[in-house]
DNA sequence: CCTTAGTCCTGCATGC
DNA sequence: TGCATGCAGGACTAAG
C-alpha cells in the first residue's frame, strides 16, 4: 500500500527517467482506471513532452509541456514499472508509450488505482492537508484540530495531513507512545510534540529505505523496499514490543487494523 | 461534527 | 482437494 515514502521513492526514480520524454500513446486496458473522457485524455497527452514529475500527498503528478497534468494514485496495489514480467501481464491496466520506444506500465491487481487528466481551470486534487515532513506544521495542525476523533483517524485523514497511511501512522504512534484510539483532544501536549517530531523522522527514514514492501509495492525498476525490516509494530501482532517485550496488540479502528504496544502506548 | 457501512477489486489464509 | 468465507484497506459516498 503505497504511502508518502513509497510514492516519493517512485517519483524520485521517475523524475530523471522520463523527464523530456514524449508521450506517443496511452493505451487503456481497464477503462475505470482512467477517469473522465478517454478520447479527450488521449488527445491532450498525445505527443506531449513531460516537463517534470512531482508528488503531493500520495499523488504522483506528471506535468506536461502543454500545461496539463496527469495525476496518478496507486491506492492499494498499483505499480508504475518500466518492464513487466509474466505475473504482471493479466494486471496491466494502462500503458504509456514514449516516442523513444520505451514504455511505462500501470499494473494494478485490485483495480483501485486511478489515472486522472487535469485541465487548466479545474481543481487539481481533492482538499489535502499539509505535507507531514515538518514537525512544527504537524504540531500546529494536530493541536489546532481540537477533534474528539481518535488520533489515528486524524493521522489517516488526508485533509488533515497528506500522505500518511496505515503503516506509518502505527509506527509514529508507537514511537510517540500514544495509543491509536486516544482522543486527539485528550493527548498531552508533550506527546503531541513527540508525535510531530517522530512522524517526519519515520517518513524520511522510510524514504531512505526506498519504502516498505509488504506484498505488492515495487519501485519503478521493480525492486522491493527495505523499510519492512525496520518496522516496530505494523503487522507484528503477537510479537514482542521492541521496548518492553509485551505482545503487540491489534485492534480495529474505523474499519482498519491498528497495531500497538498496550504497555508503551497510553491514551492521553 | 462525527461514525458506520458500503463500494470498488483480487489474492490469500483459514476452516470444514 | 475443493469450496466457502473473511480479511486486507485508500478514497469516496450515503445514511444516521
Amino acid at each position: 500500500m503505497p504511502e508518502l515514502p513509497e510514492v516519493e521513492t517512485i517519483v524520485r526514480q521517475l523524475q530523471p527517467a522520463v523527464t523530456g520524454k514524449t508521450i506517443r500513446e496511452l493505451t487503456i486496458y481497464w477503462p475505470r482506471t482512467v477517469e473522465g473522457d478517454h478520447d479527450a485524455f488521449r488527445h491532450m497527452t498525445r505527443d506531449q513532452v513531460i516537463r517534470s514529475i512531482s508528488r503531493r500527498g500520495k499523488y504522483i503528478c506528471v506535468h506536461l509541456a502543454n500545461e496539463h497534468i496527469i495525476t496518478i494514485h496507486l491506492r492499494m496495489t498499483g505499480k508504475l514499472v518500466f518492464e513487466t514480467d509474466e505475473k504482471d501481464k493479466p494486471y496491466i491496466r494502462a500503458v504509456f508509450q514514449f516516442s523513444d520506444g520505451s514504455y511505462l506500465y500501470f499494473v494494478d491487481i485490485r483495480k483501485f488505482g486511478r489515472i486522472k487528466p487535469w485541465f487548466p481551470g479545474h481543481p487539481l486534487l481533492p482538499q489535502l492537508g499539509p505535507e507531514p515532513l515538518d514537525s512544527d506544521i504537524i504540531y500546529r495542525v494536530l493541536s489546532a484540530s481540537g477533534s474528539v476523533r481518535a488520533i489515528k483517524t486524524l493521522l489517516l485523514d488526508q485533509t488533515v495531513l497528506a500522505g500518511v497511511g496505515n503503516i506509518y501512522a502505527d509506527e509514529a504512534l508507537f514511537q510517540a507512545g500514544i495509543h491509536p484510539a486516544a482522543r486527539a483532544n485528550k493527548v498531552a501536549k508533550k506527546r503531541l510534540r513527540q508525535l510531530s517530531r517522530c512522524l517526519p523522522e519515520i517518513l524520511k527514514k522510510a524514504i531512505a529505505h526506498h519504502g516498505t514492501t509488504i506484498s505488492d509495492y515495487r519501485t519503478v525498476t521493480r525492486e522491493q523496499g527495505e523499510n519492512q525490516f525496520h518496522l516496530k509494530v505494523y503487522g507484528r501482532t503477537g510479537l514482542p514490543c521492541p521496548h518492553c517485550h509485551t505482545a503487540i496488540h491489534r485492534i480495529t479502528l474505523n474499519n482498519r487494523s491498528s497495531h500497538f504496544c498496550p504497555e508503551c502506548q497510553v491514551k492521553r
